[in-house]
DNA sequence: GTGAAAGCGCTAACAA
DNA sequence: TTGTTAGCGCTTTCAC
C-alpha cells in the first residue's frame, strides 16, 4: 500500500501539495495536479481513512442499527437511507441487534471509539431511552419513527393516522361499510394508536358508525390474524377487515383459505403498511413509503454531517402508499 | 472525549503504561493498573479506534457484503456471522449491494481503505468473477457458498446434493412416487445442479425410475410457480413436488388455493431450501441450515484475523436442516 | 502555488 | 515494572 509520503518521494512534490491534490482543493497549479494524478495513477494510491481520520476526527462512514434485518419494515428504509447515501463521501453500514438491547446500548458506546459521521438508529429501545442512550453521541443522529420529548436530533416521522384513514378509505370505496379493524396495543403503541383513530377517521367522515365491538386488540404476528379469522369472518360474518399490519392480515387470509373463503372474491382485507411484493397481491395496502422515509433522513443527516447546526427538526410528512387491486373477477379456473 | 494523554497527566503514569493497562497486557503491577483503571472511569475514557489502526494498520470491524438484505437466505447466514462474531473484538457490518455490480465492486476497492480486520462478500457477482476482485484484498477474507476454481481464500460451501436428496426423500417418505421437480438452469448454476442430482439420486436410491418429463426448468420466483402450477396439479396430476426454492413452491401453492387443492390436504410440496418460518407451514424443506454456515465462515474468519497461515480450506459441510409436518388430518372446519 | 513542521492518539521498540 | 522515543499517514497551520 503506497502513502503519500511515496508519491512524494517519486514526484519530488510535498506532501501538503500532494494532500491538496488529492483533496481537490483549489490553488494547486495544473501541472502539478497533473503529476501528482499520474503518480496516484501508477503507484495505485489510496488514500488511508483511518490517517485521515486521526486528523478530521471522522470515520466517512453512516451507522444503520436495526432491531431486525430480516423485517421488511427497516429494510425498505435502509433501501431509502443508501440510496440517498450512496452518492456522497459516506459509506453507510448496517448493524443488526436483534432486538437485543444490550447489544444495542453497548453498541451506541463503541460508536464513540469508532468515530461514526452520523448514526440512524432504529431500534427496539423505546423512543425515551433511546433519547438517553444517544444523547451524549458526539456525531449528528437522526431518529426514524420515534419521537421523544425531549432530543437535541432530527426526528423523521410517517403518517400513521392518514395509513389508517386511507386503508379503511378504499375498503369504503370498494362498497364496504360493515369493517372489522385488528388493533394493537393502543394505548402503548404510538403508530398502532394512530392507526386505528385514522379507521375511526374514515369511517366517520364517510357517515359510518364506529362499532366497537369490531375493533379487536390483537398482536402483530400472523398467528393473531389467524385466531381472531373465526371470529371475524364466520361469527361476526364481516367482509371487510382492516388490520393495522401485514402478518395479521396474512394470517387471517391463511384461515380464509381453509374455510374456502378467498380474500378479493369472498372478501377484502386490507393493512396500514406497505406489503413486501412477494407476500401477497390480496392486500390493500395504504402505508408510509418507508424508502423515501430513509431517503428524508439520510437528507437530514448529510445535511447535520456537513455543518448544519440548525435547530432541531421533527418532521412528520405524508409518504403514503396506496395499493388497492379492487374486487376480483370471478375466477376462471 | 479524553485521551491517553490526560490520562497520563491526571495519573502523573507514562502514556505508554496506560496503553498497557487498556490492553490488558501484563507486567503492570496492581496498584499501577487499578489507579488507570480509576482514571478511566472518572474521565469516562475510551480509546480512539483509529488512532490505535494507525498503528496497528486495522480497522477491527468485519464488512459482510450481501445483494439483498430482504433475502432470507443472506439474512440467516448474517445472523450466524453476528453470533459468533459478537464475542470477538470485531464489529460486524452489513453492506447492502442491491445486486449492483459496480458498487459492489467499488466497494470492494474502498474496503481497501478502510482498513477492515475482514471481509465476507456474499455478493450477486460470480464465483470466478468474484475471486479476481478480492484477490488482491490486504485482508482475510472468506467466500460463502462460492466456489471458484481458484482462490486464496477459505470457501464455506453447504451441501445442496443433500438438501436436494432429502426434500426428496421426504415426499417418499410420506408415501408418493410420482414426483414432479421444478429446477433452475441446471446447466450454469451449480446450486441448481446439485439439487436437481439430489432428487434424482433420492428416486433411484428408492427404486423409483426418474421420469424426465416431471423435470421441469422455472426461474426462481414466485410467478414461475404459479405459472407451472396448472401443468404440474392439473395436466400431469402430480400430487407431490419438490421445487428448487420456496417462492416457486409458494407460486405453486397459491395456484392450487385458486383451484380448490390445498397443500397437505390434496397433494404434498417441498423444497431444497429453509423456508422463512412466517412465510409458510405448508412446504415440506430440506436445506442447508444457513445461521450454521455462517457461524462456520466466521469462526474461520477469525483464525485468519488472529494469524493463521494455514492453506486455504473449502469446507464443503453438511447442515441441514428438515421440515416435513406430515400429511395434514382432515379439515376440522 | 508550494513547502516545512507540528500534531492527531495511539502502539511498539528500546532503555532504564 | 515503568518511561522515553519514534513513528503510523494524513491534514493543517504558517511561512515563503
Amino acid at each position: 500500500m503506497s502513502t503519500i509520503k511515496d508519491l512524494a518521494a517519486r514526484t519530488g512534490i510535498s506532501k501538503s501539495t500532494i494532500s491538496r491534490v488529492i483533496n481537490n482543493e483549489p490553488n494547486v497549479s495544473e501541472k502539478t495536479r497533473e503529476i501528482v494524478m499520474n503518480a496516484i495513477r501508477e503507484l495505485n494510491y489510496t488514500p488511508n481513512i483511518m490517517a485521515r481520520g486521526m486528523v478530521t476526527g471522522k470515520l466517512p462512514m453512516v451507522l444503520i442499527i436495526v432491531g431486525d434485518i430480516q423485517n421488511h419494515y427497516f429494510n425498505n428504509t435502509i433501501v431509502g437511507i443508501e440510496k440517498r447515501l450512496s452518492s456522497s463521501a459516506y459509506l453507510p453500514v448496517i448493524y443488526n441487534s436483534m432486538y437485543d438491547e444490550k447489544k444495542e446500548k453497548r453498541l451506541m458506546e463503541m460508536a464513540g471509539q469508532f468515530r461514526f459521521s452520523g448514526i440512524i438508529p432504529m431500534t427496539g429501545i423505546g423512543a425515551e431511552e433511546l433519547a438517553e442512550c444517544i444523547e451524549n453521541a458526539d456525531c449528528p443522529v437522526v431518529l426514524i419513527n420515534k419521537r421523544p420529548r425531549k432530543t437535541r436530533f432530527d426526528c423523521v416521522i410517517g403518517e400513521e393516522q392518514e395509513a389508517g384513514y386511507l386503508a379503511t378509505a378504499e375498503l369504503i370505496k370498494n362498497g364496504h361499510t360493515r369493517i372489522a379493524h385488528i388493533s394493537y396495543d393502543s394505548k402503548h403503541s404510538r403508530i398502532s394508536r394512530e392507526r386505528e383513530n385514522g379507521y375511526r377517521e374514515a369511517l366517520e367522515e364517510h357517515g359510518i358508525p364506529v362499532d366497537e365491538s369490531l375493533i379487536i386488540q390483537g398482536k402483530l404476528d400472523m398467528d393473531t390474524g389467524y385466531q381472531l379469522a373465526p371470529k371475524i369472518l364466520e361469527k361476526l360474518k364481516v367482509r371487510a377487515i382492516c388490520c393495522n399490519n401485514y402478518l395479521t392480515a396474512a394470517g387471517v387470509i391463511r384461515y380464509g383459505e381453509e374455510i374456502g373463503l378467498h380474500p378479493r372474491v369472498d372478501y377484502e382485507i386490507a393493512c396500514c403498511e406497505t406489503v413486501p411484493e412477494v407476500y401477497s397481491k390480496d392486500i390493500i395496502y395504504a402505508g408510509a413509503d418507508l424508502e423515501v422515509i430513509g431517503e428524508r433522513a439520510a437528507e437530514l443527516l448529510l445535511q447535520r454531517m456537513n455543518g448544519s447546526h440548525e435547530p432541531p427538526q421533527r418532521i412528520s410528512f405524508s409518504a403514503t402508499k396506496v395499493y388497492n387491486p379492487g374486487k376480483a373477477q370471478a375466477v376462471q379456473k
